[in-house]
DNA sequence: AACAACCACAACCGCTTCTGA
DNA sequence: ATCAGAAGCGGTTGTGGTTGT
């Protein structure tokens, strides 16, 4: 099996046989340059008049997950991943759906995002994740966090916001106690931040669901829902390391 | 150093929905 | 109204990289 290996048959040039898995950077040129040229859709006819030996359908997911130019990867932001927590919970896995209200989002990054991520919280947590249990989980302890981290972060981007703006050269900011690898600030609150962050609550249609405060109202109310008198691991409320991606 | 187990993401598959002739 | 082909959707698998032994 000459899997990944080039086109495995170098005898005809014309073999109808199609080709399966990882793109390589010749085929990925081949449809960015075909595109540029004649525009996206009619993939299968898109597909066979480019020169690649691959189906309709695997053009057209190569090209909107991520050769798109407006494609977005990698890097959930939190108010992104609130987005998301928030829509799932009122929609369940409508992932196109979904994907709709993150720009630049494919319904496939946020399908990963959920079994990637939530799924393994849930694992984690030795519950289902259609489980009550779980809901109450994400919807009192995970999100109001990564509201918080929204906030206080959004704050820092503003701070070295005016700092670089004094002085140019940035030097890397070690007030924040992230440890994460990850987003450049710039990257993650650089977008829409007022359209995609807490202004979206409400903004939906049959939306009634209020916005962020009532958890904090449900936190000073206590333990009134800890309900279902089920075993919840002892680490429950108090992990917060596993919340934050 | 080598191998296994695991993880994240990319890609595929089968099915449904849309479109237009 | 019907039908075929294209597009879209969500579940699932494959692949490559990483981490653990």
């Amino acid at each position: 099996m000459g899997m990944h290996g080039i086109p495995s048959n170098g005898s005809g040039e014309e073999d109808l046989e199609l080709r399966r898995g990882p793109w390589t950077v010749e085929e990925d040129l081949l449809l960015i340059n075909y595109i540029a040229v004649h525009g996206e859709g009619r993939w299968n006819t898109l597909a066979r008049f480019a020169g690649l030996k691959r189906t309709g359908k695997s053009c057209r997911l190569r090209w909107l997950n991520y050769l798109r130019p407006d494609v977005r990867r990698g890097n959930i932001t939190p108010e992104e991943q609130l987005i998301i927590l928030e829509l799932h919970s009122r929609w369940g896995n409508r992932w196109s759906k979904i994907a709709q209200h993150l720009p630049g989002r494919t319904d496939n990054e946020i399908k990963n995002y959920w079994r990637t991520r939530v799924q393994k919280h849930a694992k984690q947590l030795k519950c289902d994740v259609n489980s009550k249990q779980f809901k109450d989980a994400m919807r009192y302890l995970w999100m109001p966090r990564l509201a918080e981290r929204m906030t206080t972060a959004a704050a820092a981007a503003e701070t070295v916001a005016t700092a670089t703006a004094v002085a140019t050269a940035s030097e890397s900011d070690s007030s924040a106690p992230t440890h994460l690898s990850s987003p450049p600030l710039s990257d993650c609150y650089g977008v829409n931040y007022g359209e995609l962050g807490l202004g979206f609550v409400g903004s939906f249609e049959e939306s009634q669901e209020p916005s962020f405060s009532h958890y904090d109202e449900f936190f000073s109310n206590g333990s009134s829902w800890a309900v279902s008198g089920e075993p919840l691991p002892e680490n429950f409320w108090t992990s917060d390391d596993i919340w934050l991606s």
